[in-house]
DNA sequence: ACCAAATTTTAACGCGCGTAAAAATTTAAT
DNA sequence: ATTAAATTTTTACGCGCGTTAAAATTTGGT
């Protein structure tokens, strides 16, 4: 920087304030700055920058795994969501492991991060790591909520949309049984499941639900072998099966075509599947997969604004805030 | 630092040099480091030490987007290799935009990495960037090659693996035409088709290409719309289909499925469809998709391998080195 | 041409740490 | 106990930049 300066005539902390904001320095010296740029390919050390500065323009993103695409389409909205307003967003992946949570909250603090958004694993995650960061950084959770932890939490209703989700099965069919996970990977199962519960009795049907042996993120995989044993044992009580999300889905919807059990609610069909979350891929299976859309763009761009507004006034917001949008529900030919 | 070396009783060089690598003082002092350690939560600014390292543990990962279910398990295999052997990758997706690669390298400057791992977008990608960016960093290029730049590739031998396909379903049923998007958004797609030309006249038989309109990252919408209007006109000269990608294929699933053909290499069926790549969720179509597994381990692996290997010789590699692995065939049930 | 306001320059310090050189200390070996 | 080798401490500088305060300059208005 000493050297740019010199070349461009102009003093260093006046290339420095400019780096800053092109509009705080005259006119004339600015388009100076500029000529010499053009001239002399020089980019400021955005690490050495952070290093003094009260306040940097790097925004944390943590999301539990980015191999499931459900987090890395999320994730993509809130990184694009981020530099559309400038900041330099980083995206990092737990890879499935809590451990590694705490491990990238940690790495985060050098970072210096004006805010962070973070989906965390729920009860699993570490609660007093998770808790210590959001004192000492503007913290917003997403997707997944933790009670008291975060100054914002912005994520879809299970209620609404599991209820939404029942409601239109037992109009459309049989009342549905829920296909989940024994011990669920995915933060939002538990309050899918008491969702479930609680909507089927308000329909005066009886829950039912079937876990699945397993552990871990392969979730189609899990579904295609623990929930094609139940369809095999033709052990689900109904003929139209909730799944917790998408992926068990597809998985389900796989061990139904291996074996020769057509899905689908038309005539002939011998079962209706259904998900959750829209997945990216949900339109393309076979047949189509009828599930409830989460926002993604909304609740990208919500926990980014409300990020933002955090981070402009300075001092923690008086009360914790929630939100939670709708989820749609997107009939397709499975259920 | 100062503080914690003060508290712990030790010099603040000491500590420093501790942190560099806990081996390199005696082990009395290091008991008395991790003792305060313990006591006081104490962890060094990982920035602040770059800052004057001359080599840092840095590993930048860059893929073209991390939305594409193929690059984030690759981008995840890679991150953990290097996670494994100690180093901090940092894994950055260009979403879909040359521009993009071009900023993240960009950024990438600033961190100092050790070396960076590079899945380029190939003829799109800023070639003058990735250029200069190679002669500073020890820099491997993984999925897609670029002529003459960095200083290594690991990838998939399209050659050898298309040959494979083809050879196959040349043998189990009729020859198969290709299918592909016009303007390949796929980096290996050119090479594809060249391979799968070649291998057709190989085996004597005439090459049909169907190429679908339409640009951009949503491959399976692509497959399904415009692969759905060539076999609604059943304008596909064959009945067995050579997708390009496997996104392409279950898109082309999802529109054989809306058809009411019946996808796969029994009795009754109309069409097969094979794929490229054995994308995480290509297990469970329906029918499970017959494709080429590239070998994602051994290439995340090589390319780690490679690039550590180039980072210990201080110096550039004599030659450049290329290292491809043959495709498996695996075979399923839609052709 | 003169004055106040706005801007830039100069000079200097700090961030959180790496690193180098010389001096002091500890350890291991004879 | 002596000596040499290994470590640690002291001291000081540097990285690439932010930031501040006072001094110098430029600008706009009249």
């Amino acid at each position: 920087m000493e050297e740019f300066a010199t070349i461009s005539g102009i003093s260093r902390p006046t290339i420095s304030k400019y780096f800053n904001d092109p509009d705080s320095v005259r006119t004339s010296t600015r388009q100076k700055i500029e000529r010499a740029l053009e001239r002399y390919d020089y980019r400021p050390n955005v690490f050495a920058m952070n290093q003094n500065r009260r306040t940097t323009k790097n925004i944390g993103i943590v999301v539990p795994n980015l191999a499931d695409p459900f987090f890395s389409e999320i994730g993509r909205r809130v990184e694009l969501a981020c530099i559309e307003a400038g900041y330099s967003p980083i995206l990092l992946s737990s890879h499935g492991s809590p451990d590694m949570e705490r491990d990238n909250l940690s790495s985060l603090r050098s970072l210096k991060p004006a805010g962070v958004l973070l989906a965390p694993f729920g009860r699993v995650s570490d609660r007093d790591a998770v808790r210590a960061f959001d004192e000492d950084f503007p913290l917003v959770l997403f997707d997944a909520n933790m009670h008291d932890v975060g100054q914002a939490f912005v994520g879809t209703d299970n209620d609404q949309s599991v209820d939404l989700m029942v409601e239109y099965l037992c109009r459309s069919g049989e009342p549905p049984c829920l296909f989940e996970m024994k011990t669920p990977t995915n933060p939002n199962a538990n309050k899918r499941r008491q969702a479930y519960i609680e909507s089927m009795e308000r329909h005066g049907e009886k829950p039912a639900i079937y876990q699945a042996e397993g552990t871990g993120w392969n979730f189609e995989e899990i579904g295609s072998i623990e929930g094609g044993k139940f369809l095999a044992r033709k052990a689900f009580s109904t003929n139209t099966v909730l799944c917790s999300n998408d992926r068990l889905a597809i998985g389900l919807l796989s061990a139904a075509y291996g074996l020769d059990l057509k899905v689908g609610h038309g005539a002939g069909c011998h079962l209706r599947i259904a998900g959750h979350d829209d997945h990216p891929f949900s339109r393309f299976t076979c047949p189509p997969l009828t599930t409830i859309a989460q926002d993604y763009e909304a609740i990208a761009n919500r926990a980014v604004r409300t990020l933002f507004g955090m981070m402009e006034n300075q001092k923690r917001l008086s009360a914790r805030e929630e939100t939670i949008f709708e989820g749609r529900l997107i009939m397709r030919d499975s259920a």
